[in-house]
DNA sequence: GAGCTAATTGAAAATCATTCTCATTTAAAA
DNA sequence: TTTTAAATGAGAATGATTTTCAATTAGCTC
């Protein structure tokens, strides 16, 4: 199935899945639709919610399925929030990291990254080779600032 | 319940308990002594199993519970993984980050904050006001590499 | 040390999240 | 089109976490 128009992040997901031998289908473009298209960040349920707004039925095993899969494609970052849960938020492949705001889970996206210009030196000293790192910035939006 | 000899630790977790009213439960004790006295982060289930041993029948519910007050009160830091999954560290109150190697789980301290020396302007010029961050790198720890 | 009381625990049930199974459907290549 | 492997949906199964409530206990006070 190809729709006539799609954004770029439809046709970005579409190609990383086509290099990958996968398939495109509906239920997949939904969710980078989904999580592109939302400025926040979304739970597994929520994105469930969106994709059968936009298809009726889906299950959500496809979802968590659909999820995985792209986290392992880089195309969602998985966040974490200080209650413990967790959200997903679109990703093109780019090393950006994310701000959370803990009022309304907005996402917004920097990539000044703070660990690439940090000296690895005085950390790796004691042996410890760093391969990859995590961060996340939390706070508070413009919005939930003013509306507070 | 006193003990005679305790760790540093302990007596820390100890105080930190008394000044907001709550008690010094064996249990709660037992967590601290085995997360401090291990060198890697553990699941529920595993901080589970190590109170058991140390104090026969523990109910699961007490260690969930002991948890999420710890992080409250900053004893612990939780540690998320790439796969997912996520396990307890102690922490004593300082602002410490973790190295997790990905291979043992083992976790490794570093006090020099990537974020601190970080320029925030970049990033808060969108308004978005950064109070707090969670930083985590993996990588893989000396004996790991020695062993592949 | 004994008694008191609110806080805490244990065990099981309840709830919530995630994964699995397998029959049916579908994207994409021929 | 036809073919075929990949993907989906529905529900069952599993696993993780939270709740409930009666029984226990830490930390007072005397």
């Amino acid at each position: 199935m190809k729709k006539d128009f799609e954004s770029t992040q439809e046709s970005y997901a579409r190609e990383v899945l086509r290099e990958k031998g996968l398939k495109s289908t509906v239920q997949r473009l939904a969710v980078v639709h989904v999580l592109h298209t939302s400025r926040k960040s979304l739970s597994v349920g929520e994105i469930h919610d969106e994709v059968k707004k936009m298809l009726g039925t889906t299950g959500l095993a496809t979802i968590y399925r659909t999820l995985e899969m792209f986290e392992d494609l880089g195309l969602v970052k998985r966040l974490h929030f200080p209650d413990g849960g967790h959200g997903y938020a679109f990703s093109q492949g780019e090393h950006v990291h994310h701000m959370v705001c803990v009022d309304c889970r907005g996402v917004f996206d920097f990539s000044e990254c703070p660990v690439e210009s940090f000296d690895y030196a005085s950390v790796e000293k004691q042996g410890f080779r760093v391969k990859d790192h995590f961060v996340q910035l939390f706070g508070q939006c413009v919005k939930c600032a003013e509306a507070a």
